[in-house]
DNA sequence: TTTAAATAGTACTAGAATGGTCCTAAATAA
DNA sequence: TTATTTAGGACCATTCTAGTACTATTTAAA
């Protein structure tokens, strides 16, 4: 189904949330509060994407997270990457060794510029973007990927 | 990690195998030898894309299976479809019922155009593509997050 | 007509991945 | 010192995936 766990999905609903007051630190149970999400759930999302450096995390009480950068600076293929690893297609985008059947390797090339149209397309969505309630897109999302061959 | 399930994996080698000879039929047996893939998974990757009209199938001795239109007509969004369900980031893009957070409601337009342009990518890329040997890098496309290929 | 070769369809199982929870440690404000 | 809050794992239940197996049906050819 190419999709998303729901981890990011979440972590879209968490880092919009936070985006929309960058004056004050917020703290997973607040969070927790405003978006419905179970607690913990968030603590994990948090600290994944602190992890990530999408976030700065302060530690104890008054403590929280907040954006480590602009909104305008956080892109979605960030977000992505940060909750369920590296963005890519098939198993053999990521691990180039033994590709046992010749046939399936002459593939694995063109698999790749998917990869990237689809990374390139992630990347130039910011967090920023996301919190704009649903519009137009960026022009340069639509990629016309075939071009990539000729 | 936004991955394709193997069996889309496999689906794309079998089908290039079928597509670089389209004079005669193919019987599961056969892709099985020449792509190194269990008989079992190859029958059960092949009555998938038959269903979604694919491949076309002709049953009993000497049957097998052949492309139901030219390569350059099956597009890899199709592919994907019919072997994993609809391409769709998020869950609630597919099922728009029940969202019970407003906060991410607002989020779900944006979504939805996300996956329009990768769904969009994925169309203009065919099966004909996919043969074409790996090519270079062209140049506009900016080489992303080295965490790709780690 | 019989037999062998194929696909159609469905059911099943083992293993992996995902989502979610919980616990202990460390940091910090009051 | 105490309450609050994040850090970092460990853990489990459930779902999903990959792969296998079995039976029925279709068809070419002997």
């Amino acid at each position: 189904m190419l999709r998303l766990s729901k981890l990011t999905d979440y972590g879209t609903v968490i880092l919009s949330y936070i985006a929309r007051d960058t004056s004050v630190l917020h703290a997973a149970q607040e969070i927790s509060v405003a978006t419905g999400i179970a607690q913990p759930t968030v603590s994990k999302i948090l600290k994944m994407l602190a992890k990530a450096n999408i976030l700065n995390s302060t530690r104890g009480a008054k403590g929280g997270y907040a954006l480590a950068r602009k909104a305008k600076l956080i892109n979605v293929a960030s977000i992505i990457s940060a909750l369920e690893g590296p963005i890519a297609l098939t198993e053999c985008s990521l691990t180039h060794h033994d590709c046992e059947q010749a046939t399936g390797c002459d593939l694995r090339g063109n698999w790749g510029l998917i990869n990237q149209a689809i990374n390139t397309a992630l990347e130039s969505v910011s967090l920023a973007d996301m919190i704009i309630p649903a519009v137009k897109m960026p022009e340069e999302v639509k990629i016309p990927v075939a071009s990539l061959y000729r």
